[in-house]
DNA sequence: TCATTATATAACACATATACTATATATGGG
DNA sequence: CCCATATATAGTATATGTGTTATATAATGA
């Protein structure tokens, strides 16, 4: 499926930013406000709003308007989909280390 | 942590890729040569291997040496930073969502 | 209404990523 | 020793990402 791969391309791209990780970081203790968000970042307020256009994009977070406020909050269950990529993969390895650990305790064959 | 922070760049970086994460899907039924894992793509042999070395980068595969072959596999645990990274922002989301939900199940108290 | 505050957008600079083709290197086999 | 095969590297073009400053928009409050 095309698109569940370009939903993991920008989910993944948009955690592979440090500040990124960190804006979810702190949302994950609650809602903020770009200006809360930017805050304890060495950094513009518009660099600091294209990362939150980016998570909103990659749909890891959403925002409400309150006023002249844009409060940032995170989604539940957006990273679902990543949770799932990457135990599918676990489950190939872990497969595949078994068959070798069958394949070492067998007495061989030849 | 910025060595920490890194890591995770380059973890997420490598994961950001549908190329990377096919190779390492492929990767996840066992071990494969830089050929076996370049036959299914449209893309040239030196764009793969760059790919391979991202994916070395990040200390997602390894790969030995035999002959003039280069079998590449997954590094069993290479995800558990990701993993743990994923699971502390599951909490923070959790745990504010059970404040939430204690408050709006509480009476109100003004 | 006007100034202030909160946020977004535009325009730009610079670095990085990703693909290609051409070529180098290194191993194995005849 | 020479050729074929497997892989890596160099050089190049182009796209994308990330930061900056300056400016636009929109709501608040005196």
């Amino acid at each position: 499926m095309r698109s569940f791969d370009i939903r993991l391309d920008t989910t993944f791209g948009a955690l592979a930013d440090p500040t990124r990780r960190a804006i979810l970081a702190q949302l994950a203790l609650g809602e903020a406000t770009v200006m809360d968000i930017a805050r304890p970042f060495a950094m513009s307020q518009p660099a600091v709003s294209r990362h939150l256009k980016v998570l909103e994009g990659a749909g890891l977070i959403v925002r409400r308007i309150e006023g002249t406020k844009r409060p940032c909050r995170l989604v539940p269950g957006a990273l679902d989909a990543v949770d799932d990529w990457l135990r599918q993969l676990r489950a190939g390895l872990e497969a595949n280390y078994d068959r070798l650990d069958a394949l070492l305790a067998a007495p061989r064959p030849n």
